[in-house]
DNA sequence: CGTAACTTGAACACTACCGTTCAAATTGGC
DNA sequence: GCCAATTTGAACGGTAGTGTTCAAGTTACG
C-alpha cells in the first residue's frame, strides 16, 4: 500500500505507448463511439496485446481516455480569461475549444456506453461546471436572455458544437470556419429580446 | 413479373406484425442505432424468426423503418401550411413535427452506418428540400439572417431538434417544454441584427 | 553488455449477433 | 371445420469482438 498502484519507474518506451494508445483512443472514439480495441491499438500502431498490457479492459481505456480529453478541456479552460462581457468570454471560448469540447462530448458519449452513468457524471461534472457558471454570469449580468432555462442554454451551446463537429467531419462545413458560425449563432440565440 | 413482389393478399395478422415491427424497429433505433434484431423483435413482442419472415436482414429493416419514417414526415410536412410568415411556420412547424424529424434524424444516423451513402441521401433528401426551402423563403423575404449560409441554418435547426430529444430522452427537458425551446432558441438564432 | 522490462503475433475460450433451417403449434379466412 | 398461411422456439454455423496465455523477439537502461 506504501506505493501507488502504477509503478514509479516505466521505462520510457512504455510511458510513451501509453500515451499513443490515449491519443488514438480519443480520436478513435470520437470518431465512432463503439471503435473496437483492435481499431484503437491499430491506430495508434501498437499491438492488441499492448493495448491490453497497459489497460485491463475496453472500459478501462474508454474511460482512461474520457479522462484524458477532460483534462485536457479543464487545463485549456483554466488558461483562459473568461471575466469581461460574457459575450466576448464566449467567443474566445467557443474559438479556442469548441473543438476539444465537441471531441469530449463523443468521447462522453462513447463512455455512457460502458461506463456508469455516476461515474461518467462524476467526470464531466467539473468541467461542464465552467461553461455553466459562464452562462449564469450572462444572465446575472443581464446580457443573456433569461427567459430559457441557463441548463437548456448550455445544452444548445453544447449541441451545436457538436453538430458543427460532425457538419465539419462530413465536409458540409469549412473547418476554419466553424467558429465564427458556432459564435454567432449561439450568441444570437442567447441575446436579450 | 406480372405481380408485385409482395403478394397481393397478405393475411391480416402478418400484415399486422409488419407495421408492429416498424413501429418498433423506430422506436428502438431512435434510442440505440445499433440496436439488435432480437431487441427490436421483442419491443414488437414478436418471434425473431417472424421478424426475418418479413424482412431479409438487419439492413432491410433499417432501410424500411427510415422509408417509414420518413415517410410519415412527409406526409405531415405535407398538411401543413407553411406560406405565412416564415417564423410563424418555422414555429409550426417545430411544435407539429419537432419529435418526428428529431426521431428521423436518429433514424437516418442508425441507416448511415449500415447503408450506402446514395441510398441514405436518396431517401433523405426529398423531406430535408421542405424545411430547407422555408428557411431559403425566410432569407429571401429579410426576416431571417443572410450572414450565415441557408445550409448552415438548416443544420443548426436539426441539432437543436435532436439536441432537445436527447434532452427529453435523459430526463434534462420537459417533453412538453421542448417545442418552445427549440421555437425561441432558433428564432432567435435566425433573427437578423 | 547483460538483464529485466517491454512488445508482439498466434492461438485460445467466451460471448453476442446475424441469418437460416425445421418441425410443431397456432390462427386467419373461406 | 378445414386448409394454408403464419408464428414460434430451438438449434445450427458463421462472423466479430473481448480478454487471456504463451513463447519468442526486441529494446531501454543501469
Amino acid at each position: 500500500m506504501t506505493r501507488p498502484l502504477a509503478k514509479p519507474t516505466r521505462r520510457a518506451d512504455a510511458q510513451h505507448n501509453v500515451e499513443r494508445i490515449l491519443e488514438a483512443a480519443v480520436s478513435c472514439l470520437s470518431r465512432d463511439p463503439d471503435a473496437s480495441v483492435s481499431e484503437i491499438a491499430q491506430a495508434a500502431r501498437v499491438g492488441r496485446v499492448t493495448l491490453y498490457g497497459h489497460f485491463p479492459s475496453r472500459d478501462a481505456l474508454v474511460e482512461a481516455a474520457l479522462t484524458r480529453v477532460l483534462a485536457e478541456g479543464e487545463e485549456l479552460l483554466a488558461g483562459l480569461d473568461l471575466t469581461g462581457d460574457p459575450r466576448d468570454a464566449l467567443r474566445v471560448l467557443i474559438r479556442s475549444s469548441w473543438l476539444l469540447i465537441a471531441q469530449s462530448s463523443a468521447v462522453l458519449e462513447a463512455a455512457q456506453a460502458s461506463l456508469p452513468p455516476e461515474r461518467v457524471h462524476e467526470l464531466h461534472a467539473e468541467p461542464a461546471r465552467r461553461v455553466d457558471q459562464l452562462i449564469r454570469r450572462g444572465q446575472d449580468e443581464g446580457v443573456f436572455r433569461v427567459d430559457l432555462p441557463a441548463s437548456w442554454l448550455t445544452s444548445v451551446l453544447h449541441h451545436i458544437m457538436k453538430g458543427a463537429a460532425v457538419d465539419v467531419a462530413s465536409g458540409q462545413v469549412d473547418r476554419a470556419d466553424a467558429p465564427r458560425l458556432i459564435s454567432e449563432t449561439v450568441l444570437a440565440a442567447y441575446r436579450v429580446d
